[in-house]
DNA sequence: TATGAATGAGGGTTCATTCAT
DNA sequence: CATGAATGAACCCTCATTCAT
C-alpha cells in the first residue's frame, strides 16, 4: 500500500541527488564549467536519466537557482524576529545573507548565474519564471524591513528606498563575494577571519542606515 | 635595420588584437563562453598562430586579466590629484573604479575571473604572477589613501586599515556588479539610472569613511 | 460478460491510436525521423505500452505499412465496376491510386519504405509477411486488368502481361511521388495543380494501354 | 614547388574520400539512416576532421548531391548526338538516365532526398543553392529536346512542354525506383532483368511522345 | 496488462590543443 | 615564424528498448 509512495519517495530523493550534485559542481566549476556528464557520474545515473528529471541543463540549472532562492527565502523568514524595529530586521536578513552564503556556499556562482542572464534571454520557463518571482518576494522583503525602519524612525529618511535596497544589496553581495572568493587571501595575508569582515560590514551597514540627517 | 623594427611592430600589433579580440569575447561571453575558434576568427588569425603568442587558454586570458589591471591601475594614477586630501583621494579611486568599468565593461567578468581562480588552482604562470602583483600593487594604492586620510583626519581612526579597505573594495565592486547585470532591470523597473546609483553609493562610503567617533 | 468485450474493444482502440499516429509521423517526418517518442507523446500513451503492441519499431511500421496497404486494396476494391471493359478497370485503378494518395498522403513514405526494404534485410516478421501478401494481390489485381483488357480488345496485345504491369505501376507510382514532393513547384513555378497532371498521366496511360499494333 | 600542390591534391583526395564514403553510405542507409560516425569510421578520418570540410551534416549531404547532379549532367551532355532529331534525343536523355542510375545507384536516395527536401525547408547554403541551379539546367535540358522534338516534328504537339516534361521525369524516375528497389523481386518471380524493363519503358515513352494527333 | 523509470548506445557538433610543413 | 590540417575528448541531447512493479 505504501508501495506507490516509496516511489513516489525514491524518486523525490533521486530527484534531489541530482541537484544536490548539480549545486556543487557549480560550486566547483561554476555554471558553464559544469557537464551534464560530471552530473550522470557523481549521482551515479545514467546521462538520459537526467533528462527524465530535468528538460535540459538549463532547466536544471534553473531549478538549482530556484531551490537556491527558496532556501534563502526561508533563511530569511527563519531569521525574522516579529517584534523588532526596523534597522534591526534590515541587519538581520543581512546576517542571514552571510549565514546563508557560509553553509551554502555552492550557491553563489549559482545565483549570481541568474542576475547575468535575466538580462538578455529571457528565458520563460516554468523555473526561471518561479525563480524570478522568488527573488522579487526577496527583494520585496528587504525593501519592507527598510521602510519600517524609515517608519519606526531607526531608518534615517531622506534618502529613496530603492536606493538604499540597492546599495545595501550591492554591499552584501560584495561582502560575500570577497569573503568566498579570497578567504584564504584574507586570512593567510592579513589575518582578517570572515566573521570578522562581516560583522564590520554590519557596523558599516548600520551606521549608514541609521545615519543623522545631513546638513 | 628598420625591417626587424617593423617585424616586432607587426607582432605587438597582432599580440594586441588577440588580446583586444578576446577581451571582447569575455565581455560577450564570459570566460567559459568564450573559445579559441571564436578569437581565432575574429582575429583572422589561424587558431595554431594564437599558440604562439599565449601558451594556452588560461594563458590568454591571464594575459587579458592583466591588461585590464594595468588600465585600472592607469586609471588610478590619472585619477591622482596631488594635493588633495586623504577621503577625497579614497572617494576619487572608487570614481575611477565606476568610470574604468562604464568604459571597459568588457573587463568585468574577466578581472572577476581572476578572483575566483587563485582560490584553489594556484596557478603559477608569469602572467597570473604578474597579475597578482598589479593586484597587490592597486590594493595597495587604495591601502595608502585610507591611512593618508587618517594621517590628515579626513578619515575616521579606530577601525583596521584593512578593514576599511576590504569593506570599500567590497561595496565598490558589489554596485559594479549590480550596475552591469542588472542595469536595464533598475532603470525600467525603477527608474534609476547608474549615476545616480553610483553617486549614491559614493556618498555612502564618504559617509562612512568620515564618520564619527562611536561612543 | 460485456466486460470481457469492452475490454477487447478498449485495446483495439489503442492499437488503432498507435497506428494513426505513427501513419501521421511517418507523413511528416518520414520513418528514419519519427520516433517511438514521439508515437508515446501522441497518444498520451507509455513508451513501454507500445512494445506491448508492436515487437519494436520495425514491427510498428510494418503494420503501418500493411494497413496502408489493406487500405489502398480496399480502394482499389471499390473503384470496380463490375461490367465495364478491361482498359476502363486499369484506368479506374490507376485514378483510384491518385485519390488514395491525395486522401492519403501519409501513407506513401510509409509504403515507398517499405519497397526500399525488402530488397536486403529480408525481414520475415508476421506483418511483413502479411504485407507482401496484401501488396502480391494488388499486383495481382492489376495484372488481372489487363489480362481483361487484353481479352475484351481494349488493351493492346503483343507485349508481356508483367511489362505492363511494371510499367503502369512505375509511372503511376512517379506521378505521385511527383506530385507529392514537388507539388507546390509545380504549382508555383509551371501553374500546374495536380489534378492537371494527374489527368494528364491517365491520358498518357490510355494511349499507350490501348495502343494500336506496332507495325 | 611542388610542395603545395601536392599538399592542395591531398586535400582533395580526402574531402573526395569523405564525399564517396558518404554516397555509399546513403546508398546502404539512406540520408537520415546514415550517421558521420560512420563516415568518420569509413575514412578513418577523425569526427571533428569531417567538419574542417563540410559544415554540417546537411552540407555533407548537400555536397553530395551535388556532385550527383553534375555527374547527372555530365552523363546528359555526353548522351547528346548534336544532329538527331528532337525525339531520339530525349529518348537518349532517359537512356543516360537509366545508365547514370545503373552505374551509381547510391545516388538514388541522395537525389530524392534533394527533393523531398526543397519543399518545406528552403535550406540556401552554398551547396543546397548550386545543387538547385543544377537540377534546373537538367529539366532545362529535357524541355529544350522535347521542344527541338516538336519543332522537327518527331515529337506530337498539341500538349503543353511542361507536362511532357513532369510525365516524362515521373515515369524515368519511376522506373528507376522500381527497377533498384525491387531488381530482386522481379529478376526472380517475374523473370524480368532491369534491362528488358529498361528498354520497354522507352519504347513506351517513344510511342508516347510521337503519338498522332488525337481526334 | 500498463506504467514509471532506467539504460547503453549513439546522434551531431565543438572544444583546446598539436603537429608537419 | 605562421599555417593548414588533424585529433581525442568532451559537449548536450535523443534514441530504441527493457525492466520491476
Amino acid at each position: 500500500m505504501g508501495i506507490k509512495e516509496r516511489k513516489e519517495r525514491e524518486k523525490k530523493r533521486r530527484r534531489n541527488a541530482i541537484l544536490r550534485a548539480t549545486k556543487k559542481l557549480i560550486g566547483e566549476n561554476g555554471v558553464d564549467g559544469m557537464s551534464m556528464n560530471q552530473v550522470a557520474e557523481r549521482t551515479e545515473l545514467n546521462k538520459a536519466t537526467l533528462y527524465s528529471y530535468f528538460k535540459n541543463k538549463a532547466d536544471l540549472i534553473d531549478a538549482v537557482v530556484y531551490d537556491g532562492l527558496i532556501l534563502l527565502e526561508k533563511t530569511f523568514a527563519e531569521s525574522d524576529r516579529g517584534d523588532a524595529p526596523g534597522l534591526t530586521k534590515v541587519l538581520d536578513l543581512t546576517k542571514a545573507t552571510f549565514a546563508f552564503y557560509r553553509q551554502y556556499p555552492d550557491y553563489f556562482h549559482a545565483l549570481n548565474h541568474q542576475e547575468r542572464r535575466s538580462e538578455g534571454e529571457e528565458r520563460e520557463t516554468p523555473f526561471s519564471i518561479k525563480g524570478n518571482e522568488v527573488a522579487s518576494r526577496i527583494f520585496g522583503r528587504i525593501r519592507e524591513k527598510i521602510e519600517q525602519g524609515m517608519e519606526d524612525g531607526t531608518v534615517r529618511t531622506g534618502i529613496d528606498v530603492n536606493q538604499f535596497l540597492i546599495l545595501s544589496f550591492s554591499f552584501t553581495q560584495g561582502v560575500v563575494h570577497t569573503v568566498l572568493s579570497k578567504e584564504d587571501v584574507y586570512k593567510e595575508v592579513l589575518g582578517l577571519e570572515p566573521e570578522v569582515i562581516e560583522n564590520s560590514a554590519l557596523e558599516f551597514l548600520e551606521y549608514f542606515l541609521k545615519g543623522e540627517e545631513k546638513p
